[in-house]
DNA sequence: CTGTCCATGTAAGGCGTTACATGATTGT
DNA sequence: ACAATCATGTAACGCCTTACATGGACAG
C-alpha cells in the first residue's frame, strides 16, 4: 500500500498533521499519487495502530485541538525496507485507450474530435508540469541535498517525457486518421 | 464504468459467454485493461438488469449449460454513446514513483538496483508487445475493416512508444546517479 | 492420474471516492 | 456579509482482487 508509504515518506523529514499532509501530496506527488482528505486521515489511523507513527495532540487557546503525526523508528525501518523492496509489475487502466480500441464504431469527426479533447488536455497538463519543473529546477541550485532533490525532481522530468510522448502519438493517429493512411510505425524487434 | 463498456465493445462484434469475454480481455486490451473472471460475470449481472445485453442460455447434451451474452440495441447506443463523450481527465498512482520521489533515503547502490529492476521489467514488457503489434500489423495486410483495426493495433503502437520513453528515462536516471551528475533536463515552456 | 481447459459463480476484503458534518479564523 | 483557509473526522458506496467452490472433458 503506498499511501502508507508515502505518508511515512513525508513524516519522515517533519511532523505534520493530516492538513499538513494533505498540502504535501497536493503539492508534490499528486500527479502520481493523488490522496484524499478521509483517506488521509483514515491511514494515519491505521499507521498509528501499527506503531508506524505517533500521535501528539496540540491545543491551541481557543482554536480546535491540532493532531501532530511523528514517524516512530519502527515507521522509519519500514519506510526504508519498503522503498528498497522491487515492486510487482503493476496493472494499468486507460479507458482512453478503450475508446480509441473500440473507435471503429465512431465517424471520423467524433473520434478526431475525441482525440483533439485528449490533445488539449494533455497540453495543458505539460505545460503545468513544465512549470513546476522549472520552478523546482531552480530552487535545486542553491540546495544541501541535491541527489535526494535530483530522484524528486527527476519524477517530474518522467511526466513530462511521458506526456510529450503521448501528445505525439494522439497527433499522429489523428493525422492519419483524418488522411485515411492508416500507416504504422515499424518497430524491430530485439 | 470503463469495464462496463469494454464489454459491450467486445459483444458487439459477436455475442460471448463470460470465459469468452475474459479470453477476449486476456488477448488484447489488459494491457490498458485488465479484468479478472468475476469481475466480467458481476458486470455481465449488471449489464442484463440494465437491458444492455441479453442472455441465452446453451444446454450442451453432458457438458455444463453455457450462457452467451448478445448486446441489445439499447447496449449499442449506450456503448456509441460513451465511445464519443470525453473522459474526464483520469487519476494515474504509479507507486514506482513514489520509490523515486523518496529515494533520498536509499543508497546508490539500493537505488540503482530498484532501476534495474524496472528497467528489466519494462525491457520484457516492450518485446512482448514489439511481438503482438507485429502479429497485429501483419493481420491487417489483408483485411477488410482497416480503420477499425488501425485504431486498435494504434493501442499498442502506444504502449510501445510510452514503454520505450520510459526504458529511456530510468536509464538516464540510472547513469546520472551513478555518475554523480545530477543535471536535470531542460525544458522551455512554450 | 495429474493437470489444464472449459465454464460458472459466491464471499470477503482492500483501497479509493463522494458526500456529509462541524466550527473557528482570516481576508475581501 | 461571504468565501476561503484551517482542521478533523464519519458513512456509504464503488470497483477491483483474492480466495473459494464446483464439475465435466481431455491430454500426457
Amino acid at each position: 500500500m503506498s499511501l502508507k508509504h508515502a505518508i511515512l515518506g513525508f513524516l519522515s523529514f517533519k511532523p505534520l498533521s493530516g492538513y499538513d499532509l494533505k498540502k504535501a501530496f497536493d503539492r508534490s506527488v499528486r500527479h502520481f499519487w493523488p490522496a484524499n482528505q478521509s483517506q488521509i486521515y483514515r491511514t494515519l489511523a491505521e499507521l498509528e495502530k501499527e506503531s508506524s507513527v505517533e500521535k501528539e495532540v496540540v491545543s491551541r487557546e481557543e482554536r480546535l485541538d491540532m493532531k501532530v503525526y511523528s514517524i516512530t523508528e519502527s515507521g522509519r525501518e519500514e519506510l526504508r525496507r519498503w522503498l528498497a523492496t522491487p515492486l510487482p509489475p503493476q496493472d494499468y487502466r486507460e479507458p482512453f485507450l478503450i475508446q480509441i480500441y473500440f473507435g471503429g464504431k465512431l465517424s471520423d469527426s467524433e473520434m478526431i474530435g475525441l482525440l483533439q479533447g485528449e490533445i488539449r488536455d494533455i497540453e495543458e497538463r505539460l505545460a503545468l508540469y513544465v512549470s513546476i519543473y522549472r520552478m523546482n529546477v531552480e530552487k535545486m541550485k542553491d540546495a544541501d541535498d541535491r541527489r535526494s532533490l535530483f530522484l524528486s525532481i527527476s519524477t517530474l522530468e518522467y511526466g513530462i517525457y511521458s506526456n510529450q510522448t503521448a501528445l505525439e502519438w494522439l497527433k499522429s493517429v489523428a493525422e492519419r486518421l483524418s488522411s485515411g493512411n492508416f500507416a504504422l510505425a515499424d518497430f524491430q524487434p530485439r
